[in-house]
DNA sequence: TTTTACTGTTAAACAAGGCTAAATGGAAGT
DNA sequence: ACTTCCATTTAGCCTTGTTTAACAGTAAAA
């Protein structure tokens, strides 16, 4: 399987904060290359396929703006993301205007640039690992969120709402732990004791549907949550 | 060429700003509809097709993350937008986690808010925008509202006019939960016990109408309506 | 160990929905 | 007026989805 990672241009001067980003990402899958300044970044840019531009504005030899206009010349759809320091009105309108998708303003925690990065993407790349994909291979099965559908070779299962929801979340969250919480209010809006109960009738009937493949298990996380290993 | 405007959900307690902001977005050519809280906005969610939702976060009776994971189980894809008052860094990661474009602290710029809306609609295909057309792809059938039919290569079901508008409002909410009682007020005028069982005759028949195509279905979700998946 | 908070599982209870057939009632034809 | 036709509603019965209750088991805490 030929998973292209997705590529970042990512320029900022300040080496530190730099390369800790790009650690970061590294770390969240993506492939990132990073430039101290707009010129470098603009040489780079023009040789590489990117899929998404990171721009801090106030650098040396060639500007964050600068830049964007001259990457959006090139490319006038590549989605671009404005890093400053400054939160200036008129500059996070130049911003804007010059074709951003989003502006960030310092500090911000590298988990916020994550999720606006993917909140980019699942609206640009259609094959981007988005976090809700229509069918997931679990073990022997596959089960389709769409139709509701858990299919293992000779028979289909219809799952009911609940089901498919409760799952789809375990899905998203294979091998980590689900948190209870976050799933009650997910699915169920409140997490008071009843639906608690609720959801635990719900993770034994997964248990059933999922029995016929044994490298596939639901494991509980004492007061923490479930977890669907395979 | 009638082009439809851009419907924007904005739900905001504040009575100063929402007021503020509706008319600064429908002097921009948006039209806006404004709830006092989550709960008005919900309900006007389930039978008006919006493009996009800004919800404020702390709001009476429903908050603003509550409306969004409601509106998120009907429909996974419109954009949403938070405005909040707080920048607390877990409250941004849970509003990205529910599945958030944008998350805006206040204070912004009108003109900030304006400029996000655009860089994620540019973003969002505009399929559904097209109001109501004459006929609709239903797998394999052709679904003609205008003479009430529905074609399959060799032979065309002639559709009575409670099948026809019921099958309508579906094909209008394809991929996401058509409310139970929006379909009843909308179709029978009442969404009384016993309408209610006639819909369900109805939904029956579309069924057996749709069953010689194994990639369409009406799926039922409990307590909540029906969703035309396809 | 004892206690307490969680979890697993089954079954009961109830509401919601699926389906079929019969009843209703209006429109059109005789 | 009577009949036929047909869309729609009502009735009835059965199935399914979800929650609640109850009891047993288990992990953590005291």
């Amino acid at each position: 399987m030929t998973t292209t990672k997705t590529k970042i241009l990512l320029a900022e001067d300040d080496e530190n904060l730099g390369l800790l980003l790009k650690e970061y990402l590294k770390a969240k899958g993506f492939e990132t290359n990073l430039f101290a300044n707009g010129e470098l970044a603009f040489r780079d840019f023009v040789k590489t396929q990117y899929d998404i531009c990171i721009l801090d504005i106030m650098m040396p030899v060639k500007d964050g703006y600068t830049l964007a206009k001259e990457i959006r010349q090139i490319d006038e759809d590549i989605p671009i993301i404005f890093l400053t320091a400054k939160s200036m009105k008129e500059d996070v309108i130049e911003g804007f205007s010059i074709g951003a998708d989003d502006y960030i303003t310092k500090p911000f925690s590298m988990e916020e640039l994550l999720f606006r990065i993917e909140a980019i993407l699942k609206r640009t790349s259609p094959d981007f690992k988005t976090p809700a994909p229509e069918q997931y291979k679990i073990g022997k099965y596959v089960f389709d969120t769409k139709k509701q559908t858990l299919q293992t070779g000779d028979k289909t299962i219809r799952l009911t709402t609940k089901e498919s929801e409760l799952l789809k979340l375990l899905c998203n969250h294979q091998n980590k732990i689900l948190d209870r919480n976050f799933a009650l209010k997910t699915i169920w809006l409140d997490d008071n004791y009843f639906n608690a109960r609720s959801m635990d009738v719900y993770i034994t009937k997964l248990r059933k549907y999922l029995k016929e493949d044994d490298s596939v298990e639901i494991i509980n996380v004492h007061g923490k949550g479930f977890k669907l290993v395979m």
